[in-house]
DNA sequence: TGTACATCAGTGAACGCGCGTTCACTGATGTAC
DNA sequence: TGTACATCAGTGAACGCGCGTTCACTGATGTAC
């Protein structure tokens, strides 16, 4: 049952955004390659057909994570543009800070979801994670709404620095203090928000 | 050959210190059973005369990662009543975020070395590290030089925000940037020791 | 204080399960002529 | 354009290894009398 090669292609990049998803909601080690294909609607033995290895999956899932995360700060760099340029700062930080963000069974940001973990997988991972990271900060310094190009990027590293580690600290403490997670978000937001 | 008691929680706490230790280095998953035990100077049959399950280790060795990193939170917090109180600040964001600190192999924070993963272990461990998350800010807050007690903690909040994010970053780009890396601890640092 | 027995930390072999990977097979697609 | 053969995506069984956990055993310690 051979398959036209547009339908092969559809059908591996369906396997990657399966992946992605299920990565970001149970980690690299939390899903099994046979859980992965059947969850795509496949069986497992064709993973092979597609994928040198797991960790070849792992890094092309991570490429994907990236390329969307990258997506959403474009667009909202681009709506920014027709407003004030600050506004779209403070859209994207608080919706990043947002408990509907921390609460959702997968973190879109890769790296609150991956951060801890890229570091122990093969090089090929590592690789992916750091271009992806370079490649959204590039894309976050646009949304920094004033300043020349290397101030712009100063300051996103600052922002985003804040907001990866308000949303892990908030996300460790979810199920056994709401109240101090609420107050983690709450804090570094109007933190990063009265600088603007 | 049934040991003194006292030998014997010995040895326990020094196979939890070793626990300890590699997981930082290499993550829960990343360290066998097995392998501990062997690092630990013993055969790995002994292990469940005094653990539950690798998971109830994983808790214990938890407990400790916070208690030393707290620890070291207070003994500068100490040294810090005796000259200006934001010396003593100033000394632990620099340490936090220091190249050293990034390029160590076994990261000492827990929240860097283990923020992702928790999550995806059992109740036990969510628990020791929410509590862990908790009493390390509380600790941290007595390093804040100024304002009343909320105050403190809001800044203590703040502050940890961003030492998390920045090691976190800097240490996903370090094999692959090392510019980029360093620009990212040399940006939050300077960025927070401006706000003192 | 001394003796007899129960306890238990540590040993090393073994179990059993999950998971990444391989393989023979199927049959529709792609291609050479 | 039609035919014959090679290719290859997907299937499902099987392999093999690693790892968490169990177990019978040893012999020194703890304890009851």
């Amino acid at each position: 049952m051979r398959l036209t090669q547009e339908k092969a292609a559809k059908n591996k990049a369906h396997v990657i955004a399966t992946a992605e998803k299920l990565f970001r909601e149970r980690g690299f080690e939390g899903v099994a390659v046979a859980d992965l294909m059947h969850e795509a609607g496949f069986t497992h033995g064709g993973f092979y057909n597609h994928f040198e290895s797991k960790e070849d999956l792992a890094a092309a899932a991570l490429k994907l994570a990236f390329e969307q995360a990258i997506g959403r700060l474009e667009q909202r760099a681009a709506t920014g543009k027709d407003t004030k340029p600050a506004a779209a700062l403070k859209g994207y930080i608080e919706s990043y800070l947002s408990n509907s963000t921390r609460d959702a069974k997968a973190v879109r940001c890769p790296m609150a979801a991956f951060g801890t973990s890229t570091l122990r997988q093969g090089p090929s991972v590592q690789k992916v994670f750091a271009a992806g990271v370079k490649d959204y900060l590039d894309s976050f310094a646009k949304l920094i709404p004033e300043g020349n190009q290397p101030e712009r990027l100063q300051e996103s590293i600052r922002v985003y620095s804040a907001l990866v580690g308000a949303l892990m600290l908030s996300r460790s403490l979810a199920q056994e203090d709401e109240a101090l997670a609420n107050k983690i978000l709450e804090t570094v937001r109007s933190g990063l928000l009265a600088d603007l």
